[in-house]
DNA sequence: CTGAAAGCGCTTACAG
DNA sequence: CTGAAAGCGCTTACAG
């Protein structure tokens, strides 16, 4: 083991210590296969022209001693992406939580170094938050909800003068790329099943109205009811802002009404447990004299009882997508040669819908 | 802003074009402030003798020029610390998403790049998981549950040539920092409220028998029991291994029987979440007939019904504790002179018990 | 196809 | 109290 060949190694004295590993080079490499150290870094970046007999010989070089690159010298001259700035909302969210545990995995996976930020989810300081995120560093911006609306609102994603992706949105949005679902048909989806089911009450826990996400979802539920001749009632509509709070006091309003509906289409699992909550609370026979579905299928989904029918976001491949245009837009230097990927969603079913 | 001034800089023409930002250099600000760079670093870093004239000079010029030092140099030349490894188990689970969004966070905070990777929750491969993070370039190794027992079991901690830390450990382990709370007090003042509110079948879901954090929890519930008179018995006792899946099994166990417990402490929310899921697929009437606890206080706790009292484990201060011990011991070379931290905890009563 | 040299931005040990 | 110089480990543009 490493820890065995510590003791007093002969080095650079004017450095400090490190672990062996630290001191195994590029340099080293090169010596052993007999090469340049520019040479070595040719194969490793797989640039260049290296005949195929000295390719393998760095190979095999880098293979017996164990070579792994510093990723700080390459960051330093500006070849791998040092550190992506995040922004989300200060809410407490499972949403949130399942993006941010998938980013930092992703992040590590691709040896980026993540800032994190946390905004008010009204966004006002969005823009100076992502303004300090760049000048602190971040060599490009990833925006989870809502953030990419508003920055995309003030025209100002250009300004910040790097690359910015957004995980989650409703549209594809200037100047930046965004990595989504398609929100308008998961939840006429999502809607139609409860419908199937022989629901003809069915109400809508929506997300605050200025979030283009929460419009399409809503679009998407009022399109479904409307295409099975359902009717659409604002009385069969609330607003919450996505936290479980607010879906406590807008499930509540539903359900205390003298026709209750007989099930609830929730923009978010967080607010989808609330209407749970306050079902269990006033008595109401589930999943039987009401249906609840959620949106994003987290953690949560499965554990609240009765479980979340629910749209499944791919949050994961969100993340990578994400994170991968984000590497080579860095690297490229081309942050306008914006993309709109929209990824598959699917329809997680369960008992509650 | 910084996008207005892209066009066409004259700079050097070998170098990849990168934000203006990237430029603003220790050079930049030593020069405005009129004395070296080496000064510069020795102000931002709180270094040297400094004058406070010179402080205050070359304060005032990193404050105009928005001047923030690179980490990549920093790390190169060996005084940040670049990257810690994380293992955590490949289980679905809500505490470890939470304990992971607040390490990156944390990281985040420190500047500080995570390698992350998950391990089969036997261990088997641990060992070699955070040899191949050392030898990938972590200069340290911070530890989730159950890791840290294998590692220390193995007395392979110190093989690692790197400080190792670990979150959330039921004890302090050898040659390695712990930071922890009291699982065993924890638990013996969330069973002592049950048994206060009147319950006499008092049943355990265990956490896997090899964790001695499972061992510490039961030994809280067990010491309860007998101090308040109320006899211990295996088979008010069933063992899960932490999943939300695991725990149906352990409830269904628990709940069938002819003469089912009135309470049930649960070894964490996940489990929790899992008993009273079968509670209410039985129709029993939750929280009169059955009480039920959790422990680590996840977001799961206040989003089931009803919600659960549960032990609050203080994840983001272990995870800034952690990376602060690691930070230093990094810095210092001596990963040798290692803690056991101890945190306080808290309970969170809510209806379920 | 291959290499010598410069340079990324910082901190260190040393000298003044 | 302050600075000049070396060096961290890598990649780049260029020359051969």
């Amino acid at each position: 083991m490493a820890g065995m060949k510590l003791t007093n190694r002969s080095g650079k004295l004017m450095r400090r210590s490190r672990p062996d590993q630290q001191h195994l080079t590029i340099d080293a490499v090169a010596r052993r296969a007999g090469v340049s150290a520019m040479t070595v870094s040719n194969v490793t970046n797989c640039k260049g022209r290296v005949s195929q007999a000295t390719r393998e010989r760095v190979l095999l070089a880098i293979q017996e001693l164990g070579y792994v690159p510093n990723q700080s010298a390459r960051r330093l001259v500006g070849s791998a992406v040092a550190c992506v700035g995040l922004i989300h909302a200060d809410i407490e969210s499972v949403f949130i939580e399942a993006v941010l545990s998938a980013v930092a995995v992703v992040a590590a996976e691709n040896g980026v170094q993540l800032q994190i930020m946390s905004a008010s989810s009204e966004g006002a300081d969005a823009m100076k938050i992502a303004g300090g995120l760049v000048r602190s560093g971040a060599q490009a911006i990833l925006l989870l909800p809502p953030f990419a609306e508003f920055l995309a609102q003030q025209g100002a994603a250009l300004d910040l003068g790097v690359p910015v992706a957004a995980i989650a949105t409703a549209n594809a949005l200037p100047d930046m790329t965004t990595i989504r679902i398609d929100n308008r048909s998961a939840t006429y989806a999502i809607t139609e099943r409860l419908i199937e089911a022989g629901r003809k009450r069915i109400a809508f826990i929506a997300g605050p109205r200025q979030h283009s996400d929460s419009a399409a979802r809503r679009e998407g539920y009022q399109a479904a009811l409307l295409a099975h001749g359902l009717a659409v009632s604002t009385l069969l509509e609330a607003e919450g802002d996505f936290t479980f709070q607010s879906g406590l006091v807008a499930a509540q309003r539903l359900l205390e009404t003298s026709t209750p509906p007989d099930a609830i289409v929730a923009s978010n699992d967080d607010m989808a447990a609330a209407a749970l909550w306050i079902a269990h609370q006033r008595g109401i026979q589930l999943p039987s004299d009401l249906l609840v579905t959620g949106f994003d299928d987290t953690l949560l989904a499965t554990r609240v009882w009765p479980p979340l029918t629910t749209v499944r976001q791919p949050v994961r491949d969100m993340a990578a997508a994400a994170m991968a245009w984000l590497a080579q837009a860095v690297r490229s230097g081309d942050r306008r040669d914006t993309e709109d990927i929209l990824l598959s969603f699917t329809i997680a079913v369960r008992q509650s819908g």
